[in-house]
RNA sequence: GCGAGCGUAGCUCAGCCUGGUAGAGCGUCACCUUGCCAAGGUGAAUGUCGAGGGUUCGAAUCCCUUCGCUCGCUCCA
């Protein structure tokens, strides 16, 4: 996935962001803060397109998706029940020698004599530290090996000629204290918790202690039951939502790509699962029948779901202005994928310091809904009559052959989690038994394909892809540079800037601000009177406005033919036309919806 | 969190080595000019030289600490 660097370009991009008003530091009048960013003028209004037009598409327009909008900070038990409490915290611990950091779980045991130092002192100057240090060589090594690696240990810490004090010895076995590489001591594991904490209520204790979301993913399933009963929808079907999520990341980096707080847009797309599609449809749906490219079928199975979503949200991206060319689908090899997850697509864009992923879209399975049925105690099953009545019908050996798959499909899912071949058989009959039970009464925990993308990296990815530098030659021949935001006219943060050719006569201005005021009301418009005409134009690309009105001596009569006509000028081409005020709106609309 | 490099006006950077209380270009603002693609005229604003401390008669400049940025390591469910 590493490309080649290319810090010029997004130094520039950075440059502008600032200059223009896209993106600021956070806090910069303090110093900064690290991982966090603030929207200025254009930003905002640049990141506001952007979740509209993602809301738009996945709820509004479709009659199987419903909005939610949780709140940031949860039940704890949440964050136990998802898994991120334990797999967000990693011990850490670093080599006191080399510096390398290792996941305290994770380093390789190591055996043999452990020599142990209280402390060193430098012959040259006399001067003594008693900081203890110890160094594990394996059996056979000779003391000496040892006393080199201290001798090391105490000369990075400032002594001379290193005397070692103290030393004595004895054996160790599968020790995870010691660097594989050098049996240096490695520093006391050290908690990296990537979830931000805080506490609720007046008294900052342990029982008090709750997290910042680490993802918006797990309200949904939380409110499942909620959302199903009130929303007048039935599986399959999809629950949205935008918001801000937290994790303290140990390298914020490459800009606004990887920060601290930022903001996702999930969709939690609930289904049956593929043994009640068959039993209420006879078979489910192959991909390479096609269908994920067209309109949901309801013999559809998680596989055509998840590659129909991940083409839902390809063909989004193209209507924002990130054609295919420009992104990249990378499906996780198996041994890649999460121990919750069947498959995961993730969506790169190109940015100039890396392929890097904008969403990542997920068949994870019933793993989400059954880990809250199990934690909360509450039921997170849905019952269709028409799944009960269908399995009613199926003949016995339909039923016996489901039953068989589920239980080869368990016992398959239960080896990849670690269980021992000795009760995997019993384990698996036992869990499809009951499986096959609830499905007979019409009873399942859904399965979810989970398309999550990040907003703000995607703000990122289209300004980086909108900027461009071009030649323009002028009359006189002169050469320069445009730098141009080709963003595309639905995301653009100005729709249209509007300019009086001169601003020092009155009747121009007036009837600019008149064609301002007729606009306003549909789109967001900038007035600009300042300098000259040219410059005005130059301003607003870099601003990625993609039209500009100009009110002349025309517009007002002077030639009569071309009375309230205005000149429209297009931002990509620098092409102009003339456009009577009155078709303006219907010029313009089509474009920026 | 570790290592290396960097931090001077909105932006790009000079000055730092060889201490003597800050500059250029672009941009911004105002007025004039401007009759359709940034470069005309006049005038103006802007930095406690990232922050704090130390050395010194005197620090943007030397030293220490800290914060931020970039790169590498680590991490990325």
């Amino acid at each position: 996935m590493a490309e080649p660097k290319s810090n010029e370009a997004m130094e520039k991009v950075v440059s502008l962001c600032k200059r223009r008003g896209f993106i600021f530091q956070s806090s910069e009048s303090y110093g900064g803060i690290q991982g966090f960013w603030d929207y200025g003028p254009l930003g905002a209004e640049l990141k506001r397109n952007v979740k509209e037009l993602w809301w738009q598409t996945m709820t509004r327009l479709r009659d199987d998706v419903v909005g939610l909008d949780a709140t940031i900070i949860m039940h704890p038990m949440i964050w136990k029940a998802s898994g991120h409490v334990d797999t967000f915290s990693d011990p850490m611990c670093d080599c006191r020698i080399t510096k390398r950091r290792f996941r305290a779980d994770q380093v390789d045991p190591q055996s043999g004599i452990a020599y142990f130092y209280t402390g060193a002192r430098d012959a040259i100057t006399g001067k003594a530290m008693d900081e203890p240090f110890s160094v594990l060589v394996a059996l056979g090594k000779p003391p000496e090996s040892a006393r080199k690696v201290a001798t090391q240990f105490y000369t990075l810490r400032g002594l001379q000629q290193v005397e070692l004090q103290g030393e004595r010895s004895e054996p160790v076995k599968d020790s995870i204290r010691y660097n594989p590489e050098n049996g240096a001591l490695l520093t006391d594991p050290r908690p990296f918790n990537l979830m931000l904490k805080t506490y609720v209520g007046p008294v900052a204790d342990e029982d008090n202690v709750a997290y910042l979301r680490p993802e918006t993913a797990q309200a949904i399933f939380v409110q499942f039951k909620n959302v199903l009963e009130t929303s007048r929808q039935s599986v399959p079907f999809g629950v949205a939502q935008i918001g801000k999520a937290f994790r303290n990341e140990v390298t914020p980096r490459n800009f606004t790509f990887r920060s601290r707080e930022f903001e996702q847009m999930e969709l939690e797309f609930f289904i049956r699962p593929d043994e009640a599609v068959e039993a209420l449809y006879g078979s489910v749906a192959r991909v390479d029948e096609g269908g994920w490219q067209k309109e949901p079928q309801p013999n559809w199975g998680w596989e055509v779901w998840h590659k129909y979503w991940v083409e839902q949200r390809v063909r989004f991206y193209e209507g924002i202005g990130l054609s295919r060319s420009t992104l990249e689908e990378y499906w996780q090899k198996p041994d890649e994928l999460a121990h919750y997850a069947r498959a995961t697509v993730d969506i790169l864009y190109k940015f100039p310091f890396g392929t890097q992923e904008l969403e990542g879209i997920a068949a994870r399975g019933d793993f989400d809904l059954t880990q809250h049925q199990k934690f909360s105690g509450k039921s997170t099953e849905v019952f269709e009559e028409d799944l009960k009545n269908a399995w009613g019908k199926l003949d016995d050996a339909k039923k016996q052959d489901l039953l068989a798959r589920i239980t080869a499909a368990r016992r398959q899912a239960l080896l990849k989690k670690g269980v021992a071949a000795s009760e995997v058989d019993l384990l698996a009959a036992t869990e499809a038994k009951t499986f096959v039970e609830k499905l007979a009464k019409g009873a399942y925990v859904p399965h979810v394909i989970e398309p999550s993308a990040g907003a703000d990296r995607l703000i990122l990815a289209l300004i980086c892809n909108a900027y461009a530098e071009e030649e323009v030659t002028d009359d006189k021949g002169k050469k320069e540079t445009r730098v141009v935001m080709r963003l595309h006219p639905r995301v653009a943060p100005v729709k249209v800037g509007v300019f009086p050719l001169l601003k020092n006569r009155p009747e121009l201005v007036s009837k600019a601000i008149a064609v301002r005021d007729l606009l306003r009301p549909h789109m967001n418009v900038f007035y600009d009177d300042g300098g000259a005409i040219g410059r005005r134009y130059r301003r607003q690309d870099e601003a990625g406005t993609p039209f500009g009105i100009t009110i002349d001596f025309d517009t007002l009569g002077e030639k009569p033919e071309l009375l309230d006509t205005v000149t429209l000028r297009h931002r990509d081409s620098m092409l102009q036309e003339r456009v009577p005020i009155a078709q303006l709106l219907e010029r313009i609309l089509p474009a920026i919806r």
